[in-house]
DNA sequence: GTTAACGTTCCG
DNA sequence: CGGAACGTTAAC
């Protein structure tokens, strides 16, 4: 329960600061966009530390939280006793395969940048003082594992007391003297960059808890050596799909940026899905090195001689011709080897190169098949199994169908999500008051509508094909997602130790 | 540089 | 397992 409520509406080009700590909702009824961030800083340290608290106490997941809040602490502390006490604690590491000189010279540029940040004979402000005393009461009983120290700040403990004496040293600062309307602290710009990098480094890198959600990701398989890459596939552009144009209802086309969708299935239309998508134009035989190729065309063709067209090795992702597989003098591989026996029928230029296939390795071809292919016979099986009859027309239609009840599913459920009401963690605000839903006085709850009208180019501005919602992430309001486990990765621990490097 | 969309990874 | 998301590649 709160005692009081304000209701604040925010036109195109205001910008709205929410103070620490204070709860609030956001309603969204236009699609609009909206620029917000949630920020730390040194005025209200003790209620930032109380949020991060309750936060604990209450599980708040780590992806609902202020990021990072920990490791920041630690690189605060280590700015005070750097700009103060001239006692810097944070070592930037050596960089892979970075030489002794260079890393000498690079930490004498830092360090040179680091003394310009010093400035000991400044007073601290009342809010530091109160601030960093607190700061030291959280971090100093932590353990060391709930202590989150960065890598790079070797000597935590050694922080901690310098911290101490700081505030020691400075007990008598009054108020007047830390008024000299310049920053306390400075964060010199290759500190800044390395501390970027780091949080790259955590963001990305396996977490421990690995809750962390690392969505997305690399169209090409992170295990595989360079050499020996995925070739991605490009639609032929001849076969019967490639020649549709995009439907423009299914979830792809509602989904594009040209059809006034968000853009991020990035899948193309339903219809023109390709069923012989081929090899991209460049990509040239391991042998010969020539990128000689045939088109879904050339290969109705009569005289068309498969020995001659390029394939894919599914095993040892070769590319390589037949022909010049044959021509190799040492072998191992059956000479007689016929092209076509070893093609896939799910992708075109696609098969078990001869080498694999006499070691033995044809089961271990990666599966793949043209993604039009691949709904061509889902729907068969299908049709099998409610003893509907087959044939090209039926195909067809069903292709429609499935798309406009994939659209349609896609449309029902999403049918609740505008407008939206979003609660905390919108807009522009401080600290992570998104879960603190105290009823204590010094947290006031506030609701915040954003309207739009006019084009705007400041913090709220109209814009008719986003929505702003999920704030401070940027993130717009997504649909309620489905069912599942995550598939086996690809290219795990097969054995690329013995694969035969015959061809190199 | 821009546009299209493939194929892996994450999630429920 | 079937989406959903998105980094990345191919083509222009
Ligand atoms: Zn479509
Ligand atoms: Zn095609
Ligand atoms: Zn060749
Ligand atoms: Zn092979």
């Amino acid at each position: 329960q709160v005692e009081k409520c304000q209701r604040v509406e925010l036109e195109p080009g205001n910008t709205f600061f929410i103070p620490t700590g204070w709860m609030h909702a956001v309603y969204t009824p236009e699609d609009s966009l909206v620029f917000g961030g949630n920020y730390l800083h040194s005025l209200n340290i003790k209620l930032q530390l109380r949020v991060w608290e309750l936060e604990e106490k209450t599980r708040v997941k780590r992806q609902f939280r202020f990021p990072l809040f920990m490791q920041l602490h630690w690189y605060v502390l280590a700015r005070y006793a750097g700009c103060l006490m001239r006692r810097e604690h944070v070592v930037p590491p050596r960089e892979e395969g970075e030489d002794l000189a260079a890393y000498a010279e690079r930490m004498a540029e830092y360090g040179t940048e680091l003394k310009n940040s010093h400035q000991p004979g400044q007073a601290l402000t009342q809010a530091e003082l109160q601030g960093l005393r607190l700061l030291l009461q959280w971090l100093r009983p932590l353990p060391p594992n709930r202590r989150e120290v960065p890598a790079d700040l070797p000597e935590p403990d050694r922080l901690l007391d310098d911290i101490q004496e700081l505030l020691q040293e400075h007990a008598a600062d009054t108020p007047d003297a830390a008024c000299t309307g310049a920053p306390v602290i400075r964060w010199p710009a290759g500190m800044l960059k390395e501390a970027a990098g780091h949080v790259r480094q955590l963001r990305g890198g396996a977490s421990a808890g690995g809750r962390g959600r690392k969505s997305g990701g690399a169209a090409r398989p992170s295990k595989l050596p360079a050499d020996k890459f995925i070739h991605r596939r490009v639609r032929c552009r001849l076969c019967e799909p490639c020649r549709r144009q995009d439907c423009r209802e299914c979830v792809f086309c509602a989904d594009m940026v040209k059809y006034g969708g968000h853009g991020i299935l990035k899948q193309c239309c339903i219809q023109k899905q390709c069923i012989a998508c081929s090899l991209p134009a460049k990509a040239a035989c391991f042998l010969c090195r020539d990128a000689r190729k045939f088109n879904e065309v050339e290969k109705e063709e009569d005289n068309y001689d498969p020995d001659l067209d390029l394939f894919e090795c599914g095993v040892c992702w070769r590319l390589l011709h037949p022909d010049c597989v044959r021509q190799l003098e040492t072998a191992d591989f059956d000479p007689a080897f016929v092209t076509a026996d070893l093609r896939s029928d799910q992708m075109p230029n696609y098969w078990c190169c001869p080498v694999c296939h006499h070691a033995g390795k044809a089961d271990q071809l990666h599966p793949r098949i043209s993604k039009g292919l691949k709904m061509l016979l889902k729907l068969e099986s299908e049709q099998v199994e409610t003893g509907q009859a087959g044939g090209r027309a039926g195909k067809e239609n069903k292709t429609a169908m499935v798309g406009a009840a994939a659209s349609a599913g896609y449309d029902s459920d999403n049918g609740a999500d505008e407008p939206s009401i979003i609660v905390g963690d919108g807009a522009t605000s401080t600290a992570a008051a998104t879960s603190s839903a105290s009823t204590s006085a010094e947290v006031k709850p506030v609701i915040i509508k954003i309207t739009t009208s006019a084009a705007g180019t400041a913090t709220v501005a109209a814009a008719p094909n986003h929505r702003a919602s999920a704030g401070a992430r940027g993130r717009p309001a997504r649909k309620r997602r489905r069912t599942a486990k995550a598939r086996a990765a690809f290219g795990s621990d097969e054995d690329d130790s013995d694969d035969p490097d015959f061809y190199a």
